[in-house]
DNA sequence: TAGTTATATTGCAATATTACAATAAACTTT
DNA sequence: AAAGTTTATTGTAATATTGCAATATAACTA
């Protein structure tokens, strides 16, 4: 055992919790963050930015990119990545409408 | 090595992680969904509701509850646990923000 | 073309996660 | 008290993740 039982939940459970898990990690966090902060979308300077070497970060960023969370566009021989809105969108309205949803039912437990 | 290197991020970059972690796998999704369900908040039907064992949801929920993303009371012999708001909240503020400064740039990139 | 720059891939070690059977702990009911 | 119910813990196996050095790939530059 040990891998995690993907086929017995539904499709829309597993596609939130693959892009929760991609952000799931301090450093994918601030990979995030960075891009929004430098908006026109930069490559990897992000390695001068983060401290980790450049293999791991490269591995963050294709986590990223398979989840859908950034794309990457080749310029030159450098890679432009940036911020892959939909994705963004999923998780904010995902987690707006389960806020919503508890704030309607007022939270009557417990 | 293998583990994450934490301490290089900030606090903030390290609180989304870990909430966004506890979603990311679909029986942690799939038991928030259902204690969103059922309103009032029950305790372990959900091992009848779920594909896995007994301890493997146990886990889970100590995992949810360890994120702040559930609690749960004590109830006879058995244990009441329901959706934690503070955290839904957390994760809520973050991705509207983050879309919306993204809304605001305009996604002028790639 | 040789050298430089930017990124990805490979291979590996360390660690974490997922899942479950078996068992324990704590309370309820009979 | 004995039996049942509910949940947690322990131990263990399988798999995944994290991180990096070394190397490969690709494009640009001189």
């Amino acid at each position: 055992m040990g891998a995690t039982k993907t086929i017995h939940f539904t499709a829309e459970q597993n596609t939130l919790a693959t892009l929760s898990k991609a952000i799931g990690h301090p450093a994918r966090v601030a990979i995030i963050e960075y891009l929004l902060k430098v908006n026109t979308c930069i490559c990897s300077d992000i390695v001068e930015e983060l401290p980790l070497a450049q293999p791991t970060i490269s591995q963050h960023l294709k986590e990223l990119k398979n989840a859908g969370l950034i794309k990457g566009n080749v310029e030159g021989n450098a890679i432009c990545y940036c911020i892959e809105e939909a994705g963004i969108e999923k998780l904010k309205n995902y987690f707006a409408d389960l806020a919503n949803t508890l704030a309607i039912q007022k939270n009557q437990c417990c």
